[in-house]
DNA sequence: CGGTAATCTAGAACAAGTTTCAGAACTGAT
DNA sequence: ATCAGTTCTGAAACTTGTTCTAGATTACCG
């Protein structure tokens, strides 16, 4: 593996409220991350490599670069855009839970077995998202912002949350991410990650306000 | 940094099979670990190069690989002996508080403050750790497990946890991880993570034994 | 349409992780 | 002390992410 710069040097801030791309540049963009995600698909983080990727999307080297100025830039906006996916698919079949915990539980597993089906792909955006540094962080952020919007959808408050409820599900996305990772990584099985998600799901009835919080 | 001490063997069984090594190998291996730290230290991830090392710890290239089959090893090793050390300062001053959740928390923000006085050194070191693939499963479990121990040591339980607990403690480790690396990548501030991890750790008073669970 | 600035292409070049290999140095057993 | 086997060294080679450059294309503006 060649370089993995953590701090890139000259941040062309290309994608943030820039002008405005034209039609062929929306579709090569497009046709770059279709071609992340097949490739991600196949074989993970490692089969994801910026010269394949570029050849297969029908791109000179330096304009893949010039459109994701890393790798993991390129890997983190694949996630965006599969999250983006996943946000729709799940706000389509709304879960049948009752408590807003269990509700976010099951919001979570089925998103999970999605993941389960391209564990490769799986693998290379949440290795690029856990791997980003300072120069990612604004993508980075907006990846946290759809999670974060994926589970308070799944809550299904009457009205906004409270602060306590978004501490939990703050700690709720660090759980999902972490675990994600721990089951990628071999390291834990889908039932324990199942175990994980529902404990952690357990913060959002404790901290629902109108209940009685911990005997603290 | 003094190394140990003497110190059990129960505590550095974290090459199962391998052949004991011998007087000069010892040493070599915790130079090159010396080593290691060191540039994390002054660097982060990117400053720990493998030529650097090796050359820095007076070794060969091929017998720097030959001890850490890669990167990801080398600074997941590191961390491990860093571990050690903050599990031993730990131990010497146990926290104040009563509450095991509470003591788990203090004990947290403690390590997290210690972290925070050579943060490039964290910064290589965690990012190692979630980088790492199934190749490096066994020593990221090593690492693992010491921070269970940690954890299980802060809580000051008079029996053994309860499958309850230790569920807990394993989304506490979900959450410190990814808490730290949120951290690290500039995305929260400290004062998040203090609440991150004040907000996890309910979810121990929460299973504790003979307290009623939330109103599910 | 002509001109100019931005974008894109092809390809070389560079950086750092990893592998390989021939030979020197060390180890343990006879 | 000698021999066989392992380990270590030094150096080059290979891989893949990243940067750079010169020239071709394209987009936009008058």
């Amino acid at each position: 593996m060649g370089h993995m710069t953590t701090e890139s040097k000259a941040a062309k801030s290309a994608l943030p409220a820039s002008p405005p791309l034209t039609e062929r540049q929306e579709a090569r963009r497009r046709r770059i991350l279709h071609t992340s995600a097949r490739l991600a698909s196949r074989g993970g983080f490692d089969a994801v490599q910026m010269r394949e990727v570029a050849e297969s999307s029908g791109v000179a080297l330096g304009t893949l670069y010039r459109y994701f100025p890393s790798k993991v830039h390129l890997l983190v906006a694949t996630m965006q855009d599969q999250l983006q996916h996943m946000h729709e698919t799940l706000r389509k079949r709304p879960p049948s839970e009752e408590d807003p915990g269990a509700r976010v539980a099951q919001t979570l597993m089925r998103a999970f077995r999605a993941l389960q089906r391209e564990p490769h792909l799986a693998d290379a955006m949440v290795r690029a998202l856990t791997f980003a540094d300072r120069s990612v962080s604004p993508e980075v952020d907006t990846v946290s912002r759809l999670t974060t919007a994926i589970i308070l959808d799944a809550m299904g408050l009457d009205g906004p949350p409270t602060p306590e409820q978004l501490s939990a599900v703050r700690v709720i996305e660090h759980t999902w991410h972490s675990a994600l990772i721990t089951w990628l990584s071999g390291r834990a099985s889908i039932a324990q990650v199942k175990i994980d998600i529902e404990t952690v799901c357990r913060l959002i009835d404790v901290t629902a306000p109108g209940t009685a919080g911990p005997s603290r």
